[in-house]
RNA sequence: GCCCACGUAGCUCAGUAGGUAGAGCACUUCCUUGGUAAGGAAGAGGUUCAUCGGUUCGAUCCCGAUCGUGGGCUCCA
């Protein structure tokens, strides 16, 4: 979403204190206009800030004009930040007197700490628990510049089991300019959103009938997938993965024995009872692919063992988390279970990560992606209780990372709960962080499923298991696509690649043939035989992002070519039908990110 | 699931201080055979304003519930 001008460190911590004051000033506003309000917490955030509020009658909207005014009044009372500090009992006996329930808690958290001074900043009236840093006078505040955003709700500390508290979100830039741009920044992506996009180019549709978060691909966004599938299939195929095919239902007696059903449940459709037994829609398919495995002995030769599958997998959703394609309850994953001796496991995670590198690559997002390697937290209960193998694991994708100068974001309390992950996040045009690929170092799952392999010696031993999405899942990496490309994607992913345009019919039966040539090449082509206007047949082509566009009249009949409009640069050539030909099937089999087929730049 | 907002023709949106709805685009028909981002004209299109209840002489507009969507929170591929 945003992007910050690099801005020198001076300025931007100038920005932060601005943005941090302004949350002050919502809550100094808040509390004169509606005095029963209790506060929460109030940071600075990327484009402004935010304040919460205990209260019995949540704010709305329309509340959000009332109270802008009266900060904008308080702050041109020209108030001083003031700071002052006072010890733990003597904070606490304040903030209870001032019934601030959630503050008092906050106190008493720091003192647990081992806190015994807290600081306090005064802005008027207002006295708040805050260890800054402020602009000095409320006079510094730049007044256009900020403006309240929107409300929502935030459960206290994050936590679902507390109370929700009324949040207030505004934004704040330095200067109205900044600010402007903002907006109009978000506006932009509004116009990228995979959703919006989504529907122009007749991608899919989501219908309340089937089921919400039950996405389904029309006929054009089909042609994406399957160009996505057959990519990754033969990829995969080609560097040892085995492609196989498992039931999407199974019992649940299989996801008992996974430890999916202890520590999945609540993302698990309920059990479908067939003749007494418990079915379930798998969440994953790691057990499927256990059992494939389990079949037969399996000797220490064979290994690593690579089953991958484009599997479509089900799981239960809030219902206020789905969005679009990028939060599905139903969702086809491409998935793998790689079994290796313990001692490759670092070589088989190499190689997944140079998979998932070839991958973003060639789909053009290895720019917008990063790293997060995803290790446990304290909550120690979310996870296999195994310290040994956890240390071990973790320090093995540590060492990978290193290896391979991976700059992950490490990030405690995202692993699964069978071992460590490494993931590929990404932002969606409105800012949100989501995860695009996951790749996961197992150190339960062979156990629990007493998979073994045979070693050189005769000995029975347990193969590790790398969990791994090498293009994610198809739903989620198209939302991706669409939004990074505006719509206009490569050619190799474009449902129609080509649109022929004769201008009279005169020449409709030149185009047709024109077209057929195209096809016979396995390149996806589109005639516009309608009688309309050039003008119109070009524009209409060009909004649905056409990589190119073949004009053809009575010269390229005559001389059996086609004037050629490249969607990327807008330039026009006109050359022989078989030269274009060719030109556009070998950016297409070479899955080229450029148009060069005509009016290179 | 929780908080806030929204739900009017396929799309984008008007509208009525409550008296049984309108525009542009798309669509259909006709005219135009046009050389690179909207040729012209006419027409049709809402079981009447997501659904179901309630208030009212009367509700698209007020109230409630339900469903759906959007933005947050939590969760997560």
């Amino acid at each position: 979403m945003y992007q910050h001008k690099t801005m020198d460190p001076q300025e931007a911590a100038r920005l932060h204190e601005m943005r941090h004051t302004f949350s002050h000033l919502l809550a100094a506003a808040v509390q004169e206009l509606r005095p029963e309000v209790k506060l929460g917490i109030g940071p600075a955030i990327d484009d402004g800030f935010y304040y919460d509020f205990l209260t019995d009658q949540p704010f709305s909207l329309s509340d959000l004009k009332d109270i802008e005014r009266r900060m904008r009044k308080l702050a041109q009372a020209k108030h001083d930040l003031a700071p002052s500090s006072m010890g733990v009992a003597e904070a606490k006996a304040l903030l209870a007197q001032r019934g601030e329930v959630l503050k008092v808690e906050l106190v008493e958290d720091l003192a647990a700490q081992g806190e015994t001074e807290v600081s306090f900043y005064g802005l008027g009236g207002f006295l708040d628990l805050c260890k800054g840093p402020h602009v000095a006078n409320t006079k510094d505040l730049p007044l256009k510049a900020f403006k309240l955003d929107r409300v929502a709700g935030a459960y206290w500390r994050g936590d679902e089991k507390r109370p929700m508290l009324s949040r207030i979100y505004g934004l704040a830039f330095l200067t109205p300019e900044d600010l402007a741009a903002y907006i109009e920044q978000r506006e932009e992506a509004e116009r990228r959103d995979h959703r919006r996009l989504g529907r122009d180019m007749d991608l899919f549709v989501i219908s309340p009938d089937v089921g919400k978060g039950l996405p389904m691909f029309t006929e054009k966004g089909t042609t994406i997938r399957r160009a996505l599938e057959r990519f990754i299939v033969d990829e995969e195929i080609k560097r040892g993965y085995l492609h196989v095919q498992t039931p999407i239902l199974g019992r649940k007696h299989l996801y008992e024995i996974s430890g999916h059903w202890e520590h999945y449940q609540d993302s698990m459709y309920p059990p479908i009872n067939v003749d007494g037994e418990d079915y379930v829609l798998r969440p994953m398919t790691c057990p499927h692919h256990f059992m494939l495995y389990a079949a037969r002995p399996r000797s220490y030769r064979e290994l690593p063992v690579r089953y991958a599958e484009i599997s479509p997998m089900y799981r239960k959703e809030k219902s206020g988390e789905l969005s679009g394609l990028i939060r599905v309850m139903g969702f086809h994953l491409a998935d793998a279970h790689i079994f290796c001796k313990p001692e490759d496991v670092k070589p088989v995670f190499r190689e997944v990560v140079d998979l998932i590198g070839y991958v973003m690559e060639t789909l053009g997002l290895a720019e917008r992606c990063w790293y997060r390697l995803s290790l446990r937290d304290d909550h120690k209960e979310k996870y296999i209780d195994a310290p040994e193998s956890w240390a071990m694991a973790e320090r093995d994708m540590r060492d990978i990372c290193e290896e391979m100068k991976l700059e992950a974001q490490v990030e405690p309390g995202h692993a699964a709960f069978y071992g460590p992950k490494l993931d590929v996040q990404m932002a969606t045009v409105g800012g949100r962080e989501e995860t695009l690929f996951t790749n996961q170092i197992d150190i339960a799952l062979a156990q629990r499923f007493h998979l073994e392999y045979i070693a050189e010696d005769g000995s029975r031993r347990m193969p590790w298991v790398v969990h791994r999405s090498s293009i994610g899942c198809l739903e989620r990496t198209i939302a991706f696509l669409v939004e990074h490309y505006a719509g206009a994607l490569p050619l190799w992913l474009m449902p129609v690649q080509v649109k022929v345009l004769p201008i009279t019919d005169e020449q409709t039966a030149y185009a047709a043939q024109v077209k057929d040539q195209l096809e016979r090449l396995g390149l996806r082509v589109e005639l516009d035989d309608r009688k309309e206007t050039l003008n119109r047949k070009v524009r209409e082509a060009k909004m649905q992002k056409i990589p190119y566009l073949c004009v053809v009249g009575q010269r390229e009949q005559q001389e059996g070519s086609v004037s050629v409009t490249n969607r990327d640069t807008d330039r026009k050539s006109t050359l022989p039908v078989a030269q274009f030909a060719d030109a556009v099937l070998k950016e297409h089999v070479t899955r080229s990110r450029q148009l060069r087929a005509a009016g290179a730049a």
